[in-house]
RNA sequence: UGGGGUGUAGCCAAGUGGUAAGGCAACGGGUUUUGGUCCCGUCAUUCGGAGGUUCGAAUCCUUCCACCCCAGCCA
């Protein structure tokens, strides 16, 4: 179960008072209400840890409710992958699944009760003109002609809606609000609209559907959750949310909150633009590694301890603010750095050739599994005169403070000797083609007897035995540089795509015993980055992606010295 | 120029009348058989601006500014 607190929000601090208070006899009850309509991403994992997180911190409970009132948008598809990412997300709503479409017909009952106190009507406009009667963000609106239909005849038009005698459109159920009132979601808000549609579960048991503002707040009435959490844009509808409340007979009396979603950086995090790239095949699917959605950051190889980890980095406010990708990725590196194995792998691969060893030797040396976690253990790692380095290890012409192989210089090669480079052997285009050195007997293990240092320490595959992987880089998850400026501009953010530099290596040498490793595995590549076993792989051989860079002090060193 | 929100460092974010937490990033140093990790240090005389109240203001008042959301029979 999820370790992670959620950090001081006033969220949480209201919770604490409502409980301090005994508000809802002490109890803490929230719900993740998503809409089967589409796969959940790292944005709706805020929510998830929010939610589930505050309820398992005040000993309460998280029910997960499927916002189904629009059939048109809905999906069977979609209730499964949403199911299976909050549970691989680590939270368990128990025997808390609910569907607003289990409450279709309590629905239609309170609006039939609405009806009776004179607070629903049956409105014969149509769209436009009932657009055109809301009047605008400055103007009042006016009163439909219809708002003044008696209860006898909004109980019979409302039955017959629900009974299918009327076109899409017909008709209307709205609530007797105010029509001068200054925020529009209160000008008679439409609460049943007739669908002709198939719903994904109530299939074609009706053709009427209730509204996301009459269904939402009465559900969450109905179910006893007394902290009801959504995102900023909704606080227009508070008011709403109460007024049901208010003028229906319901057994609980939830609050409503609001705090501010999820925006990351160079990443597309909205529905609309996400099912786009699904849709027009620009990534292979919603699990596609290079999407921020829960299925492709778990495809990628990222720990669902991570996203937890970073739902409580980012916090929980009312300001909309753009979160920087960085901390996703120190979050990722911090669970993996705990958790994944080493392993020593080689990207770009050159001979090294200890000359003074013998041809037919070999020999298994002793290697930590993971320096931060000695329980992890040790494994062997075969040894023989002929290795592969990575060509970037090497250099004729070594800059300043480049402390790795170069010639005449000594290193260590990790767990196994000193080495000394001796020669280098190059082609006929300057290419180095092979490394000569020799090593010291004496330092097996990777420690000299005499004491003496060497200030780089190089990782190797034995080329007698490595085990050949194909290695994907995946540099960004993140597509685009800012897709709602763009799309402000005028452009379409499509046009805009990173590529998403993907470079495949075929063939890469890597420690044997990754033979055994398993789809989904993580390990830290050791100064190359965290890699996930492809879980697709297989009969095909080892694919490694990769999750994550590690922090490269070097790199930054070369730069800030080349300028 | 209707209504509702938000504004604390490059980014996220605590703080709600007693003298600016923490994290990310960045920079400097130490440890290190990963240029990883880890450890130490530096990084807001000031909280969107201007006035005011107060012994004392990021917190209260006035005013101005910037940005976000709302005119779906979407959620």
């Amino acid at each position: 179960m999820p370790e992670n607190k959620m950090p001081s929000n006033f969220i949480r601090t209201i919770i604490q008072e409502d409980v301090r208070k005994n508000t809802h006899q002490g109890q803490v009850v929230t719900r993740f209400p998503p809409e089967p309509n589409g796969y959940l991403h790292i944005g709706h994992a805020k929510s998830i840890c929010l939610n589930f997180g505050l309820a398992l911190e005040f000993g309460g409970r998280c029910h997960l409710r499927f916002d189904d009132t629009n059939p048109l948008k809905e999906e069977d598809l979609y209730v499964h992958s949403i199911q299976e990412d909050v549970r691989w997300l680590g939270y368990d709503w128990d025997r808390h699944l609910y569907f607003a479409s289990d409450y279709f017909e309590r629905l239609y009952d309170l609006a039939l009760e609405l009806i009776r106190s004179g607070k629903a009507y049956v409105c014969s406009l149509n769209q436009e003109e009932t657009r055109h009667y809301r009047g605008t963000l400055t103007e009042p609106g006016k009163d439909s002609p219809y708002r003044d239909r008696t209860v006898e005849e909004n109980l019979d038009l409302f039955q017959r809606m629900r009974a299918g005698e009327f076109a899409e459109g017909q008709h209307v159920l709205r609530a007797k609000i105010d029509m001068a009132h200054p925020n529009l979601n209160m000008r008679d808000p439409v609460v049943y609209r007739i669908m002709h549609a198939r719903h994904h579960r109530t299939g074609d048991a009706w053709c009427i559907y209730p509204t996301y503002d009459f269904a939402h707040g009465l559900s969450d009435a109905i179910e006893g959750v007394t902290h009801s959490l959504c995102s900023m844009e909704f606080e227009d509808h508070r008011p709403l949310y109460d007024w049901f409340l208010d003028n229906l007979p319901l057994p609980s009396r939830p609050r409503q909150y609001e705090f501010a979603r999820l925006n990351l950086n160079y990443t597309v995090l909205s529905k609309r633009r996400l099912i786009r790239l699904v849709q027009e095949g620009v990534v292979s699917g919603w699990d596609d590694p290079r999407l921020p959605t829960i299925s492709g950051l778990r495809r990628r190889g990222v720990p669902s301890a991570a996203i937890r980890r970073f739902c409580q980095l980012i916090g929980v406010g009312k300001s909309e603010g753009i979160v920087d990708m960085a901390i996703l990725e120190h979050a990722i590196r911090e669970e993996l750095n705990k958790s994944a194995p080493r392993v020593m792998g080689v990207l770009d691969p050159v001979k090294l050739v200890i000359v003074n060893y013998a041809q037919e030797k070999e020999e298994e040396l002793q290697a930590v599994n993971n320096p931060e976690d000695e329980s992890m253990g040790t494994r062997s790692v075969p040894f023989c005169r002929e290795l592969f380095i990575e060509r970037d290890d090497f250099r004729e012409d070594p800059p300043r403070k480049y402390f790795r192989l170069a010639p005449g210089r000594e290193v260590r090669l990790r767990y196994a000797y000193f080495v000394t480079c001796e020669d280098v052997i190059k082609d006929e285009d300057g290419q180095v083609q092979e490394i000569h050195c020799t090593y010291d007997p004496e330092t097996r293990g990777g420690a000299a007897p005499d004491g003496r240092k060497v200030k780089g320490t190089l990782h190797w595959v034995s080329a007698r035995h490595c085990l050949r992987a194909t290695v994907s880089l995946y540099d960004r998850l993140f597509m685009v540089p800012d897709p709602t400026a763009e799309e402000k501009k005028g452009g379409d953010f499509m046009q805009h795509l990173n590529p998403g530099s993907l470079t495949v290596l075929k063939d890469r040498p890597v420690e044997p015993h990754l033979g055994r490793a398993q789809a989904g595995e993580r390990y830290q590549l050791e100064r190359k980055g965290y890699f996930c076993v492809d879980p697709d792989s297989g009969p095909q051989g080892l694919v490694l992606n990769r999750t994550v860079t590690l922090r490269d002090t070097w790199a930054k060193l070369e730069k800030k010295h080349t300028g």
